[in-house]
RNA sequence: GGCGUCGUAGCCAAGUGGCUAAGGCGGCGGAUUGCAAAUCCGCUAUUCCCCGGUUCGAAUCCGGGCGACGCCUCCA
């Protein structure tokens, strides 16, 4: 089975995509670079745990064994200035922030990580690595700050496609006791006062880079298959974190490097702006700077923020959506439009399961029956399962369904090609309501039980592939999850039956003053055979 | 300055050598409806930033230009 999938990656150290072929056979590792938990998280750091969750799941859902580790670097830099600003220690700053990396996650749908090491916790296997760098020649030591020796490394900058020379390295006190300017520290000495570990070379912490080489040695192996990060993680941490690697072990440290777009704030959203470097080097010509900032990156450093709020306004799902609908490569311009759009889209497919479970009287998403049991529709759980399924249908609603979840599976295996396949879900969606209406299933007596099977099975393929991209899995959140919703369930109820009473007398005046009174306060009504349902906007 | 990425309809977005250039949002027309909403059907880029070149054939490859963006410094 897996041997005949046909997957590619696009793989940044040779810039074009490859055959995916894991080390060992039914196999993955697979590593994605964290945040370093100095401050909250905004919308950008979510798009590679959205996109690798969903990477996880396809391969999964094909048959591999996947491992994926995401690191949790809680020591640094900006780490110390944070917690000497807010006047509680380095380990509660990260503990906080964490928690709120991991609410957003949580939010997202982002369910599928398997381990989340913390460089405080991997300080033994950090100091061992950089121990082994020393004795092969590739690291020195020099009052308390341990190097990694650039020049010792005859491949370094093969990912990020620089020479060694090229690099301006960093400044301030510790390029003096560098051998060379492109060298990266690997341990750094600690000054008074900040949090520091035990090492052969006196109290300190790691270096950026480090803790990412040792974790996932440790968890994943010296080479494993995927290793993952934003764009600007390409150089230098990237290069660095394979030049250890590599040097250290004297084999690859993984097979396919992938790296997200990032996010770009849209026109509306103020957070971003040009690199200090770049508009310094721009001969300001003239009003062009100020206009500059109303689009750019989004940056933690620049104050983007407010992600928990976003959420909440958005929903998780909408969120995880707008990021799925484009490929993963691609920038991804952020703004209210595009959420809207999103949401437009999905509302559609949340129409659509809520008709099928109110004809069918069948549940989609798991729930509690009467009897005390949760049940759902069943689906497919792996790609041979859903294959068996729709194997043999040669004509009919299925007949194209199992077309286009063929056409939906070859975008995925194309470099998880999720915004070509998203196309083939709204199909799905047009061709399953198009079949509700030519069947009539919404007309109790005109519907047949044989086309009410085909529906169910056709949802059930919708639900296959969803889940694939962490889609419907559960019901959306509805105006009344909280303590209000039985109060205005009861009040909607009331007002419908009024309606209806008025309709049925011919009364349109008063049927359309309720309509319209409650189009008013966002609550859309939909008149059908079997009786009257209402949608909040 | 060095190294890269990108430029497809009003907007978002697939496609990267050859069937009529996916899909979504929006818009327009139709079916349906008491009227709506939802759903379905049809229409909405003779053309893929511009100019050359390669080729029987290019949105897709090559060269040049224009424009946007990223990295080279902390960053997902």
């Amino acid at each position: 089975m897996i041997s005949q999938l046909n997957i590619r990656v696009y793989n940044t150290l040779t810039r074009q995509k490859e055959p995916f072929q894991t080390i060992e056979p039914g196999k993955v590792g697979m590593y994605l670079c964290g945040p370093t938990v100095y401050a909250e998280a905004h919308i950008g750091h979510m798009v590679g745990p959205v996109i690798f969750d969903t990477i996880k799941r396809y391969l999964v859902y094909c048959g591999f064994e996947v491992t994926w580790v995401v690191n949790i670097t809680d020591v640094d830099d900006k780490l110390i200035a944070s917690s000497r600003k807010r006047g509680i220690s380095m380990a509660q700053v990260a503990t906080e922030m964490t928690m709120d990396y991991l609410a957003n996650l949580q939010a997202l749908g982002v369910t599928q990580i398997d381990y989340l090491p913390r460089a405080t916790d991997n300080m033994d296997e950090i100091v061992r690595f950089i121990e082994e760098l020393i004795a092969g020649g590739f690291a020195y030591a020099n009052d308390g700050d341990v190097f990694f020796d650039v020049t010792r490394d005859a491949e370094y900058g093969k990912l990020s496609n620089r020479t060694a020379d090229s690099q301006q390295g960093e400044g301030g006190g510790a390029a003096a006791k560098k051998r060379s300017s492109g060298d990266f520290a690997l341990w750094k000495s600690a000054k008074p006062d900040e949090p520091s570990w035990p090492s052969p070379w006196g109290d300190g912490r790691p270096g950026w880079h480090i803790e990412c080489s040792a974790m996932s040695r440790r968890i994943l192996g010296k080479t494993f298959d995927i290793h993952g990060g934003g764009l600007d993680l390409v150089f230098p941490h990237h290069e660095n974190e394979l030049a250890q690697s590599r040097c250290c072990h004297g084999q690859p440290m993984v097979r396919y490097w992938m790296h997200n777009g990032l996010m770009r704030a849209g026109a509306a959203g103020k957070v971003g702006g040009k690199s200090d470097r770049d508009s310094a080097a721009t001969d300001s010509t003239t009003d062009s700077a100020t206009e500059a900032d109303a689009a750019g990156k989004i940056s933690r450093s620049k104050g983007a923020g407010g992600l928990h709020k976003l959420i909440e306004q958005q929903t998780g799902e909408r969120i995880r959506f707008f990021l799925l609908r484009s490929q993963y490569r691609s920038t991804i311009l952020f703004g209210d439009e595009g959420l809207e759009e999103a949401g437009q889209s999905l509302n559609a497919f949340y129409r659509l399961i809520g008709r099928f479970e109110r004809l069918s009287g069948q549940a989609f998403y798991p729930r509690v029956n009467a009897a005390g049991e949760v049940e759902e529709l069943a689906y497919a759980k792996t790609r041979s399962d859903g294959h068996a399924l729709l194997a043999g249908v040669s004509d009919g609603l299925l007949e194209e369904l199992s077309k286009l979840r063929a056409s939906y599976l070859e975008k995925m295996d194309d470099d998880f090609n999720t915004g070509g396949a998203v196309s083939d879900l709204f199909e799905m969606s047009r061709a399953i309501n198009r079949f509700i209406d030519q069947q009539h299933l919404e007309d109790t007596k005109r519907r047949t039980p044989a086309g009410l099977a085909t529906l169910s099975i056709a949802m059930s393929v919708l639900r296959e592939l969803g889940a694939i991209m962490g889609l419907f899995l559960k019901a959306p959140k509805k105006t009344g999850d909280d303590g209000a919703s039985q109060t205005v369930d009861g009040l909607m109820k009331l007002l419908i039956e009024l309606r209806a009473k008025a309709r049925a007398s011919k009364d349109f005046a008063t049927s359309d003053a309720i309509r319209d009174g409650l189009a008013a306060v966002g609550i859309t009504l939909q008149d059908l055979k079997e009786g009257t349902t209402w949608e909040k906007a």
